[in-house]
DNA sequence: CGTACTAGTCTTTTT
DNA sequence: GACTAGTACG
């Protein structure tokens, strides 16, 4: 049976067609993931097409894993060979390649925007710029846009011709760019803008990735920002093999440089493109693809489209205001419990989506008080904790002495006396004589003058080079353990506060773990590509979404998720529409903001509920909020009565009987746990599926009683064979059942 | 050189 | 209200 035989007639004719330029406009919950991984499967095994010449991008690793994994089930062999990939981790992989070429290094590090930050701080004040004036955020927020447009320093330089900020600007870009390049580094724009410097300076090496990818596919092309289409333009230039899939309503990352005019105007750039509507949604009840449709409609320019389902009305949608933001917590915690305990959904059923990431505090106090099992996306990310960056700066400075923020971030860290005076000195050399920190480093000894100082700094350039040496021999998280022994790292936190200490020991535990999955999944692992990885990665990528929890998050990031029962907090004019779209002059901003309200609603499946608080506080200051607009947009028939009075108490009418509101659709979420960022196996070839290395089989089987080093102990439910690796499922005494590899869990018996 | 306090900022969303 | 960066002082 060919595996385009489940697909409908619309996407059908989207994954069968190959060759040329093709854009799928895909309406929220059309099978649009369906369509790519089919249309993979159908190329490798019916098209006789190699699935080394495959290139599929992404936006997150959590969506890549999901593609690789989809298509992996339906094809026989070959899947890991396909490039599934970021757009980030792939413009990494061939800068790793070939950005010699551009006078960096190959091992550059990657900055992330804490580091930037720290780098345009450093520049203003080398040039002698009041941050009060101009405060570095304007500037940052100012390069990142020129990136986004692939505007070079010399590009601004001769457009400012003049005036007195756009020249200030100009300069302070070019020396922020000197700096980068100085430490050897990149930030997350440059990564994608200098591979399209790459191919445009250096056709031969453009030529040798256009005969690689024949067929290109592009998922969420409607976020795409110039730098990215230009990059997609290049690669796909020569075989004109490109499929890219979006949804124009769903474009809403035009802050960070999303062109939706790039989705928009497609069939402009490929005149001969075969256009292709994915409209039946599989999802959502028609009361939710009603509520959506009324909300979208009041935007202008879009494509035009019609989203139906015959999955029936279902539930009426539920809207409720309470007095304050506190109340509103509750409400929506009160409800979730009571559903449970109706046996109406699990924990895990449920997602409260939200405006800004400070609404997450309220739901998750009262999640706790209520008991109930909740994760945040996204907020702190992991990978900016103090604790974390500390040790990923030592990783960093034994992999690259050139990165002068890592090697003075880590200097005094834990405390060795060496301060301020010392560095300043140090750095000030550096400056003169073009020397970089670590070398500079190197001959304190010569620049301080042989005393005490200098003597602290021989310990620190001694103790990097025994941990370099060591680094040959060990692994990743064999050299995490021994930098954490060998400086105490411990007993520092513990002399700071000893409450957060074992929290933060925690979290390094876990970055123990990622290196220990990395080194699992990687063919050959090296610190720079684990490095890479872990500065690539986005907070939606790690989640579980098969945990019996709560989810909550922003609607940001709950784009591509579905869940039974969607709750949006906050529905209120200043917070959802947020009060710079209603200020600005730019009618856009408002529009997007409406896509975003278009994208919440369509996460939901069987219920949608949606709540407003009449007060809350934001900045310590409290404020009063009107209903949002959108809750306006959506007629009243589609609520349930009720609407605007204090339907909390109200018991919601579930005598619908249309929908089964029990029913979990199978098509959520890839059933096993990833270890970690899969992303590493993207770039694997063929090789590796001749040498598969399967693990021996663990001295535990169901039944026995196991520990782990961070869920603690638990009851193995069942041990099966994967193709690489046994996949064993725990239930833990805490932390409820987990799926995980063998290999990666490092499970012992107890 | 290290600590403790203060002032200022943040809150729109993120690879 | 929370966190951070910068400053003054021991």
């Amino acid at each position: 049976m060919s595996v385009l035989e489940i697909l409908n007639d619309r996407q059908k004719e989207a994954a069968a067609q190959l060759d040329g330029p093709v854009l799928i406009l895909a309406g929220a919950g059309s099978g649009k993931t369906r369509v790519l991984t089919n249309r993979t499967a159908y190329m490798i095994d019916e098209a006789g097409v190699s699935p080394w010449n495959i290139l599929a991008i992404t936006f997150t690793n959590k969506a890549a894993d999901e593609m690789r994994e989809r298509i992996d089930r339906l094809v026989g062999f070959g899947s890991e060979s396909i490039w599934v990939a970021t757009f980030h981790s792939t413009c990494v992989r061939i800068l790793r390649r070939h950005i010699d070429l551009l006078g960096f290094d190959n091992n550059f590090t990657i900055y992330d925007p804490d580091d930037s930050k720290s780098v345009m701080k450093d520049v203003l004040k080398r040039l002698q710029i009041d941050t009060k004036q101009y405060p570095e955020k304007r500037f940052l927020n100012w390069i990142s846009s020129c990136k986004d447009e692939l505007s070079t320093p010399a590009d601004e330089e001769e457009y400012a011709r003049g005036d007195y900020a756009d020249e200030l600007f100009a300069k302070v870009y070019r020396e922020y760019q000197l700096s980068l390049q100085k430490n050897n580094a990149l930030d997350f724009d440059d990564l994608i803008m200098k591979t399209v410097e790459l191919f445009k300076a250096f056709p031969d090496v453009l030529e040798n990735y256009q005969n690689r990818f024949l067929y290109i596919m592009v998922d969420e092309y409607q976020d795409t920002n110039t730098a990215q289409f230009e990059l997609i333009r290049l690669l796909a230039a020569k075989n004109r093999n490109i499929c890219v899939v979006g949804d124009d309503d769903q474009s809403i990352y035009k802050f960070r440089g999303a062109n939706i005019r790039n989705i928009l105007d497609f069939e402009k750039v490929y005149p001969d493109a075969k256009v292709i509507k994915l409209e039946q949604n599989y999802r959502s009840t028609q009361t939710i693809l009603d509520a959506a449709n009324s909300v979208i409609k009041n935007n202008g320019a879009r494509k035009d489209k019609a989203l139906w389902t015959d999955r029936g009305e279902g539930e009426r949608i539920v809207f409720a205001q309470t007095d304050t933001a506190y109340e509103e917590a509750e409400l929506i915690v009160d409800r979730i419990c009571r559903e449970r305990r109706a046996g109406k959904s699990s924990f895990g059923d449920n997602a409260v989506l939200y405006r800004t990431n400070a609404q997450s505090r309220l739901l998750e106090e009262k999640c706790v008080m209520a008991g109930i099992p909740y994760t945040v996306v996204g907020g702190v990310n992991f990978y900016s904790r103090k604790e974390i960056k500390d040790i990923l700066a030592y990783l960093k400075t034994i992999d690259n002495g050139r990165d002068d923020l890592s090697v003075r971030r880590i200097i005094n860290v834990p405390k060795r006396g060496i301060g301020a005076t010392t560095i300043g000195k140090l750095a000030d050399h550096g400056a003169a004589n073009d020397l970089n920190f670590y070398e500079c480093c190197k001959q304190a000894d010569d620049i301080l003058g042989h005393n005490r100082a200098s003597e602290k700094i021989a310990e620190f350039v001694d103790l990097i080079s025994v941990f370099r040496t060591q680094s040959e021999f060990i692994s990743i998280s064999e050299l995490i353990e021994t930098i954490i022994k060998r400086i105490d790292y411990e007993g520092m936190l513990i002399e700071a506060d000893e409450d957060e200490a074992k929290e933060r020991m925690e979290n390094i535990g876990e970055l123990i773990n990622k290196a220990v999955a990395y080194e699992e999944s990687a063919d050959e692992p090296t610190l720079s590509e684990f490095l890479e990885e872990v500065a690539l990665v986005a907070d939606i990528d790690g989640v579980d979404s098969d945990a019996d929890r709560v989810m909550l998050m922003t609607l940001h990031s709950a784009k591509g998720l579905e869940f039974p029962n969607v709750y949006i907090a906050g529905m209120e004019d200043g917070l959802f529409p947020s009060y710079m779209s209603i200020c600005s002059d730019d009618p856009g901003e408002i529009e997007e903001e409406r896509r975003l309200c278009y994208v919440g609603i369509t996460r939901a499946m069987n219920r949608l509920t949606l709540t407003a608080a009449r007060s809350r506080m934001t900045r310590g200051e409290t404020q009063y909020n009107a209903v949002s607009r959108f809750i306006n947009e959506i007629p009243s028939e589609l609520f349930e009565s009720g609407y605007a009075k204090k339907s909390a108490e109200k018991k919601p009418p579930n005598s619908t009987g249309a929908v089964a509101t029990k029913v979990r659709p199978a098509a959520v979420l890839p059933k096993h746990q990833k270890p970690f960022i899969a992303k590493a196996t993207a770039f694997t070839d063929l090789k590796k599926g001749a040498d598969i290395n399967l693990q021996t089989a663990p001295d535990y089987g169901p039944g026995d009683r196991v520990m782990h080093m961070k869920f603690g102990q638990g009851t193995v439910l069942s041990v099966e064979k994967g193709t690489r690796d046994y996949e064993v499922s725990v239930e833990f005494d805490s932390a409820g059942v987990k799926k995980m590899f063998a290999a990666f869990a490092k499970l012992k018996k107890i």
